[in-house]
DNA sequence: ACAAAGATCCGT
DNA sequence: CGGATCTTTGTA
């Protein structure tokens, strides 16, 4: 089952570690569908995280951060990765989620290039897209390591906070 | 208008 | 550790 609309309208520090053992699907035009456990995921807080694109307030490319929860956010890095993040909190409030990893994924460049991301997917309803979304996982006990972001050094006492979640292991 | 830097990845 | 590659942002 798809996940509700307001899972995705808390607060970032809330939905980023929830998204850990959740299914991210990819449908593509042909039909085929794909799905993945989702195994990383950092948090981006506010204007005034210094390692949030929103640190520079609403422009063309933060637009889509202001709005409710839930909507897709794609920017290309270094010319070459798509990198998959999700909007999550109340209107006005820029966050949002990067999905770093899925089961069998090794960095968040490379799962945009499996998933084929481009800039048509930014701004994209991950409530209602029919090639993008995320599924609740199945019921299970999971243990979660929380550690410091990644390449975000320049941010000086915010590239120290926890807000990045990794699966470690599925407890039975 | 221009320069600088980047939520990455790969090869050395 | 440096380069690729191009978009976004800050500065003039």
């Amino acid at each position: 089952m798809r996940v509700v609309r307001q899972f995705w309208e808390k607060d970032v520090l809330e939905v980023a570690p929830a998204l850990i053992g959740k299914m991210l699907v990819r449908r593509w035009r042909s039909g085929e569908e794909k799905r993945w456990l989702i195994t990383e995921v950092e948090a981006y807080r506010g204007e005034e995280d210094l390692a949030c694109h929103a640190r520079s307030g609403r422009t063309k490319r933060t637009e889509v951060m202001y709005q409710p929860g839930g909507r897709v956010y794609v920017y290309l890095i270094y010319g070459k990765y798509w990198m998959l993040n999700v909007v999550t909190g109340k209107e006005n409030q820029p966050q949002a989620v990067l999905i770093r990893g899925v089961e069998g994924s090794n960095g968040p460049g490379k799962l945009g290039q499996r998933l084929g991301l481009d800039k048509s997917f930014y701004g994209e309803d991950i409530n209602l897209s029919l090639r993008l979304w995320i599924e609740d996982g199945k019921e299970r006990k999971l243990k979660i390591e929380r550690i410091r972001r990644v390449g975000v050094e320049y941010a000086g006492r915010w590239a120290e906070k926890l807000w990045r979640w990794k699966l470690d292991q599925i407890e039975s």
